[in-house]
DNA sequence: GTCTATACGCTGATAGAC
DNA sequence: GTCTATCAGCGTATAGAC
């Protein structure tokens, strides 16, 4: 809808509303992450961007709004973690991605701390992370079949159960990093995982 | 302590005040499992167990003193998941027990739960946790490390980092099933990585 | 679009009567 | 030990001036 309006041409300032509206889902990126959703305020956010906390409530019409663009905008940088490594082997573009995360812990640390926050009751991320994980656990187990049908998966192991333990090993050794950073090795982990189901 | 009381026969209210705690514990354990730490409150623990809010402050000084009184009572009811298997074989025990897990869904949410929100920012439970995943890892190690000295361990395999990723494939799996229990089978999925890294 | 003023509820915690 | 009364503070959201 963005491109729409610059379509345009010299149509008013929403182009500059896009960019705060951008602003503020990276800055309750940051408090989301820092305090998770429930506990992370909309004044905190609006201290952050630098505006009143009513003001907010004119690009998000509500908290819950907020937190799903925030969590698409998650997505739209981190992609689904799989097709973002389209190009060499699936191996390799994993750990690729493992090592890149380790860079950006913020948005590992929203992630990690908004999935187990999902799981409460009457949560407003929680249908968006049931979805997430569908997708992901999907994306995966198209993966190992490809691997399998290439015959280079171990013998014996079942695509869809590999897929969905491979997220989990995943998701689990970087909350585990998150508390604490020089305790657990996320590559090292992840690749004697890989080096065990796929076959050279 | 409420041992030391009991044995002087009839001395008091000590006893009925030891039942007190433990079912605001109980109640508490529900509350934060269901809502989180910072989304439960006090006023909440004290509905169900029928008392008013300030009388909690009676048994528990602040929040954050009955948020800890939770944890060790969830440990003491699991048991580092470890010690619990001492009986037969490593791989039969911790398989017997997240068989057992899924009868007690409401421990597993309050853990998943409270691990991801410990990661942020000045949460009460975040010591705790780190601590926990520590010596989590230094028992699945000493595990490991059995298996290898008994040439059961896979070659190749690091007994340390094995541990952590058990760990982490158990937590996450786990999440994935809260969230979604149809979807995912989480005995299978840790029956499946045993039997790559053990051999039979 | 941005602000101030404000409604209205809920929070954890204290003081003190009984 | 349990209560009521109360505190000071923060939460989201609305209304309306500019």
């Amino acid at each position: 809808m963005t491109t729409e309006a610059r379509r345009r041409g010299p149509r008013g300032p929403y182009a500059k509303s896009a960019e705060r509206r951008a602003a503020i889902v990276e800055a309750a990126s940051g408090v989301f992450a820092a305090r998770g959703y429930r506990a992370g305020s909309f004044q905190e956010v609006a201290d952050v961007v630098g505006m009143s906390q009513t003001s907010l409530l004119h690009y998000f019409p509500s908290k819950q709004a907020l937190l799903l663009a925030v969590l698409d905008h998650r997505d739209s940088l981190l992609g689904g973690s799989v097709q973002r490594t389209p190009g060499p082997d699936f191996r390799t573009g994993v750990l690729r991605q493992a090592e890149y995360n380790s860079g950006v812990p913020g948005l590992i640390e929203l992630y990690s701390v908004l999935a187990g926050e999902a799981a409460t009751q009457d949560h407003p991320g929680r249908a968006w992370f049931i979805e997430r994980f569908t997708t992901l656990r999907g994306n995966y187990e198209a993966e190992f079949q490809a691997l399998k049908d290439a015959g280079r998966l171990r013998d014996g192991i079942d695509p869809a159960r590999a897929a969905a333990g491979f997220v989990a090993l995943w998701d689990g050794i970087q909350l585990q990093w998150l508390l604490d950073p020089e305790a657990v090795d996320v590559v090292a982990v992840l690749r004697d995982h890989l080096d065990l189901v796929i076959l050279p």
